[in-house]
This record gives structure tokens, sequence and C-alpha cells, in this order.
DNA sequence: ACTAAAAAACAGACCGGTTGGTATGTAGGA
DNA sequence: TCCTACATACCAACCGGTCTGTTTTTTAGT
């Protein structure tokens, strides 16, 4: 049981900074210290089925951050401005921020794999449904709270592939110096 | 020299749809008709110069389509607006805007080559400062205008991202219809 | 408590197919 | 007779996946 952790977590790892199809079955083998029987054991249908156990562990990962930063804000503006400043900092740290994204496995799987492209959009709707709880909590109605959740989720998803493509933190900066124009809309 | 175009022009296409890493060389040849020897007369080094020949050239095509856009419209916001709308309208006639983004190949490739990941670079750049000239004109001091046209690019690029992942394109229309909220604000 | 059978966990050789890349050859126009 | 443009055969390396065998742990019978 422990063996097929730390084969999700290193897998994670790599899926998110590489891609899918970018990451061989050889270098996770590698990488995790075990062999290939010992893999197919664990995930029987391969290497599709190592990602799907992924995304899910990512899925509960990502979303549990960003529910622990919202509950420990009041308002949507300070709570987006605290993960977005989480994000800067980690980047400083570690030199990348691969682990809070995966684009790149949406972008390569979208057009191939409609049970990942569903795994996927089933993430951003949850990590979307957090916004959204507290935009309502802050006064705004709910077609408003679901608009500005997205927008939110595209900023930041945006920013990260340009932080990510110029090795730069300043486009999730100004993400976070402008977002706040569209939190301070009147509400009705 | 109708070869090596048409080469181009198909290898730029499948990069789009499904990334640098996900088409084969084979995948290129047998789309265009041609053979291997024919493809390494008119790119001897290989995958990644025909990659960076089609970035160069989907440089052209995108910055050119946005200048246009930006010609004929008179304020940014206008334009912006215009330029989305030209984008769902192309994602409900051909089912995708895969043409429009190059995601896939920023985040499969950024952190493995730094000459893909400077010609990306160099492409955001250029169409950053298509925005920024306009915002300029607009009324918008440099500082902000430089800032809005990162926050443009970023949400329009992680819109598409969504899109493309949830088939719809109500993440673009969103974000059209709150992007506005950015380009009022108080010029100084 | 001891043991033997069964099951789970792991290892490694092997498979056909594909990858990007190379070397050699040829058709045709200047 | 070159040189450009293309075609073909071939290469080692790697791909995801299967297979068989071995070790380790759990379970069951006495």
């Amino acid at each position: 049981m422990d063996t097929k952790l730390l084969i999700i977590n290193i897998a994670t790892k790599l899926f998110q900074q590489k891609g899918y199809i970018g990451v061989g079955l050889n270098e996770i083998l590698k990488e995790c210290g075990i062999s290939k029987g010992s893999l197919y054991h664990h995930f029987p249908n391969g290497k599709e089925e190592l990602l799907m156990a992924c995304l899910h562990s990512l899925n509960e990962a990502i979303t549990g951050d960003i529910k622990e930063i919202f509950e420990g804000h009041s308002t949507t503006k300070e709570a987006t401005n605290a993960m977005i400043e989480k994000l800067i900092v980690n980047f400083e740290a570690e030199g990348t921020l691969s682990g809070y994204t995966f684009s790149s496995i949406v972008s390569e799987m979208a057009s191939l794999s409609d049970s990942v492209r569903k795994a996927c959009t089933k993430l951003y709707s949850e990590i979307q449904t957090i916004y959204f709880h507290k935009l309502v909590a802050d006064g705004f109605t709910n077609e408003e709270a679901s608009s500005i959740a997205l927008m939110i989720t595209a900023s930041i998803e945006g920013a990260m592939l340009l932080c990510l493509m110029q090795k730069t933190m300043e486009p999730l900066q100004v993400v976070s110096q402008l977002l706040p124009q569209i939190l301070e809309t009147r509400r009705s």
C-alpha cells in the first residue's frame, strides 16, 4: 500500500512537470526504485489508470490547499491575494510552480482522452466552487459569483502558464494586482 | 520551396492540436504525403528545427490577425471583445480553437528546451505589445497599459484552456464580459 | 504455536511497435 | 556535371504492455 502511494506521488510530480506523454514508464519506475511488475500490479490498466489516480490525488491536494486559505480569510479579495502570494513564495523557493497546475496534462489530453478531460473538468469545477461560495458570502449574486469564479480561475491559470514560460513571477503579481477590480463590482 | 511551406503549415496545425511530443514525425510525413528524406532536406536539424519554424510562422499569423482586429476598432475594449468574438465564432465553426493558442507546446517544452521557451516568450511579448500600444492610445499610463496587457493575455489564454477542456465557449464569453471592468480603470 | 497453503507484492526478461535520426540512392532541372 | 529535391532502407533507443517467476506477507488448519 505504501508503494502505491509512492508511485502516485512521484508520477504526479513528473506528469505535472513534463506532461503525460512526456513521461515514460521507465522514468517513473527508476525514480520510484521499483520494477515494472510492481507498477502493473497496482495499476493493471497501465499508464492511463495511473494518470487518473494522480489526478484524483491532485484534486484533493489542490482543493484542500485552497479551502484552507479561503477559510482563513474573510473576503474573496484577501483570500485570492493570499493564494497568489503563496504561489509566488513557492515559486521563489522551489523555482517552479508546476505543483499547482496541470495545464500540460489538460492541453495534451483534452483532445485524446475523454475520461481524462472530464476528470480535469471536475477538478477545475471544484476549485471554482470554493471561489463561488466565498463570493456569494461576499454579497454577490449567484450569476455574478459564478462568472467571477471563472474569471479568477482563467486569469490565474493563464498567469501561471506565462510564469512558467518566462521564468518570472511578474504575471502572477500583475494578476494579483488587477483582480481586485473585478471583485469590486457593484453588487445588485 | 512549396514543400517546405506545406510541412510547416501541417506541422504547425498538428503541434497545436497534440503538442510537440504528442506528434511523431511519421504522422507529419503521412499527412504531408512526403518522405523522411524530404523533411530532413528542408530541416536538417530535425524535429526541433521544424518546431522553431512553426513557432515563427505562428507568430506572424497570430500577431497579424490581432493587429488587423486592433486596427479596425477604436478602443481596446471594443477590440478585445471583437477578438474574443472571433475566437468564439471560430470555435463554433471548427469545433476547436487550437489554431489560436499553443499552450500545449509551452507547457510541454518550457522545462525542456530553452530556445523553444524563449521563442514562445517572444510570441506572447509581441501580442502584449499590440495591446499595450492601444491601451496607451486609450489614455493609460505605460505602467497601467503594461499590466493590463498582461492581464488580457493571461485571462484569455486561461479561458482558452478551459474552453478546450470543457468543450464549451462559456469561459471565453465570461472573460469577454468581465474584462471591460479592468479596462475602465480611472486613468491617472 | 507451528506449519502449510494461498494470496499479495515485487522483480526482470521479453514483446511488437514506434520514436527521431542517418545513410545511400535517384530523378530532374540548370 | 552538379546541385537541389526527394525517396527508401535502415538504425539504435525507447515506448507501453505482457509474461513468467520469485519473494514476502497473510491466512487457515491442526
